[in-house]
DNA sequence: ATGAAAGCGCTAACAG
DNA sequence: CTGTTAGCGCTTTCAT
């Protein structure tokens, strides 16, 4: 910076001013200063910078992995809003429970950001309590966390249209299948069933816990035993609600691959609505990562730039629902429904 | 820090020494000082360390999106990487031109990073030769850029294997399908048709270009024109080599919906291996983007540290054909091949 | 093995 | 509107 300063015919203090925009400066200066740090590709350091500010100029992720269609939307929509404020992003990617361990242990974000934006953590009250001694706002994405700013889809009303659905098309008996995530990392599990809990109570159909089945997304096995169970039932369910659409498109391939006809014979409905739904015409809830991750760089914004951190915001987006091809009326098939012709 | 060494009793100096770790420490000390700083939640500043050691300890990845299989898999375990080395992980999206021209005019990294990844774009000359201006180690991914230090997998041989493939089960009219990307990003296109047709040289069966095509991921309309012009040829082909998965996907869904069957009829292979060409039962061209995020990790790690920066390193990683149930021998099916019986 | 002192590059008062 | 001065929090000589 001195030598712009020097080649501009200045101070340090006005070529400062000048880069970061301050109105103070005339503009034959302005224009002499530009054109020296141009010429000697000049770039601030954020470091220095920040040394006296105070502020790193960046943001925070925490994340349990990057290769999953919901981070990356979201961040990818959550970039540009940083970009352009001018603050950077940095990723802390958290894929074990050893990472998360040390993470919280020794908190590297801690005065290396301005904010922390928390992915899809199904966080303790202690690792909640830890984040809160950061010194920084921390926002929660993805997930309801009391009393703390957070970002997330109404998944309870979600899952309970998507039950309405179902009931709608006149199934009675419809599987819901939770996903349950590997090493204490959980998605939004207990809200979409809960959900599912509260469709099937306002239309009187009895809750039954056979017809619930929780496995890790991506065991193959473990889909398949389920299954298994479901289909082994006294009254097999006639529709099944998966919490994840990439549990709904196994479920798809593992029944045809028995041959029961979806949705002829059972109806398949998914969440999330990521782009393998759409290859599978598959029915799902739609949910909007990329509005998730630009509601959240802006609370963040938001959040850093406020001086009253009390009035705690919580943004909860809508969901909808996308009818494909893989939900039907009930009567429409030939399995036996309630009332339906068997069929050998 | 000041804090710290006051509750260890000793300097700043030794306090700095025991967190970097550094031997010349009694043990004693070290304990005590390690204490305070539990005890006070101490984490040193990166701001203030690289000011006076002119390192950030941070490495920037250059991506055109964090929404695609191949970014999130190769970030995925690029972190891990970096945070065995106490590197932090700041990651610049650029999604479209303007981003694009902002980015290489103002180089927002210079100064805060200690090296920069550009993932999977196609630059020009002149963007090379201003991100050499960086001063720092600049790694291409998923690239090759002459003279410059880069990781990628070798896209011809996967071509030229993939071809090969579809060669040996009889197939003789070979449809190429090359994506290109929007505005000016670009995937390793080139390189996967000259493989093709390298392929098809050394069979010596003559290159038709009407049997290759070029658009855009995603757009399902030029893909069906391109379907159209393919399947209205002389004689067209029974086989198509797509050169994303993605794309090879969308020409199975289209051919099904034809009545056209995969493989009987024609046969179709990708390049990738995502996740969804399990679920498709996608014969393909397997790359591993985890792979190639360690070791470009690794390289920018070893770059940091180099003196040398001399000798330039190009790491090649391989493929392999993962043959699945959409590639079948030609006369297996009952479209009209060279010699095969024709069908109503 | 430890401490004292200097200074990294910048911004924030304060003068003028 | 611009320059001067004093640090921000750390690492690094250089002594001891």
């Amino acid at each position: 910076m001195a030598d712009v300063a020097e080649r501009a015919g200045v101070s340090a203090s006005t070529v400062s001013r000048t880069l970061r925009g301050l109105t103070t400066v005339s503009p034959e200066v302005r224009a002499r200063v530009e054109q020296a740090a141009r010429e000697l590709d000049f770039a601030v350091s954020r470091q220095a910078a920040s040394l006296v500010t105070g502020r790193t100029g960046t943001v925070a992720v925490l994340v349990p992995t990057l290769n999953a269609w919901f981070m990356g939307s979201a961040l990818s929509s959550l970039a540009p809003v940083l970009r352009a404020a001018g603050m950077e992003l940095t990723v802390y990617v958290i894929p074990d429970l050893a990472e998360r361990t040390s993470f919280f242990d020794r908190l590297p974000a801690r005065r290396n950001a301005d904010a922390l934006l928390v992915f899809s953590f199904d966080l303790t009250e202690e690792e909640t309590d830890r984040l809160d001694s950061l010194g920084m706002p921390v926002i929660y994405v993805s997930q309801h966390v009391d009393g703390r700013p957070s970002v997330y889809v109404d998944d309870v009303a979600g899952a309970l249209h998507g039950t309405r659905h179902l009931l709608n098309l006149g199934h009675r008996r419809i599987a819901f299948i939770k996903t349950v995530g590997a090493s204490g990392f959980s998605f939004s599990s207990n809200e979409r069933l809960l959900g599912y809990q509260q469709a099937l109570a306002e239309a009187g159909v009895p809750l039954d816990d056979d017809l619930v089945a929780a496995l890790p997304v991506g065991d193959q096995r473990a889909l398949t035993e389920a299954l298994g169970r479901l289909l082994s039932l006294r009254e097999p369910p006639t529709a099944v609600f998966a919490e994840q659409d990439e549990v709904a498109v196994a479920v798809i391939r593992a029944l045809r691959r028995t041959r029961i006809e979806v949705p002829e014979q059972v109806s398949v409905l998914g969440f999330d609505d990521q782009p393998v739904a759409d290859l599978f015409d598959l029915s799902t809830i739609a949910q909007s990562p990329s509005d998730i991750g630009h509601e959240a760089g802006r609370l963040a914004l938001k959040l850093i730039d406020d001086s009253e951190p009390d009035h705690t915001q919580h943004i909860v987006l809508p969901t909808h629902l996308i009818p494909r091809a893989t939900t039907a009326p009930l009567h429409a098939g030939e399995w036996e429904g309630d009332g339906g012709s068997p069929r050998a």
